[in-house]
DNA sequence: AACTTGACGAAGC
DNA sequence: GGCTTCGCCAAGT
């Protein structure tokens, strides 16, 4: 079936997604970094939407995923704001104010992982 | 079709 | 550090 299927999440939100779950405990990514490794560069806003959009039956780490400043972009103080802050601490991840040290806990993929990815 | 919104980012003050 | 402006582009109105 091609010319009927309903709501086809396109590719690029797809791919999004699979870096996001490749993010280990304790690191962060930037929606930005998100974006480029999937091929997307200057694409940033994609990968907010991407997450977003995103299930929460797809068990993705999203609260590993915070701005280019190494802060958290939830509107703050809000009832998401809150448990990503505490998710992030439950990982050994500092949060002071809403701001984490990029320089410490940003993720850096290496190059076999980024391999084996579908695209 | 026109205009606005955004889990963004870089640059300039 | 904070605030604006601009580039980006898929979705929503």
């Amino acid at each position: 079936m091609t010319i009927s299927s309903k709501k086809t999440i396109d590719d690029k939100t797809q791919r999004i997604w699979t870096l996001v779950a490749l993010v280990p405990e304790g690191k962060v990514v930037s929606y930005g970094q998100l974006a480029d490794l999937a091929g997307l560069p200057g694409r940033a806003r994609l990968a907010g939407r991407a997450l977003k959009l995103a299930s929460p039956t797809q068990n993705l780490p999203w609260h590993r995923v915070v701005n280019s400043q190494g802060k958290i972009s939830l509107p703050k103080g809000s009832e998401p704001y809150q448990r990503q802050v505490a998710k992030l601490q439950e990982e050994g991840v500092v949060v002071i104010s809403g701001k984490i040290k990029l320089d410490d806990f940003q993720w850096q993929p290496d190059v076999g992982e980024l391999l084996t990815l579908p695209f």
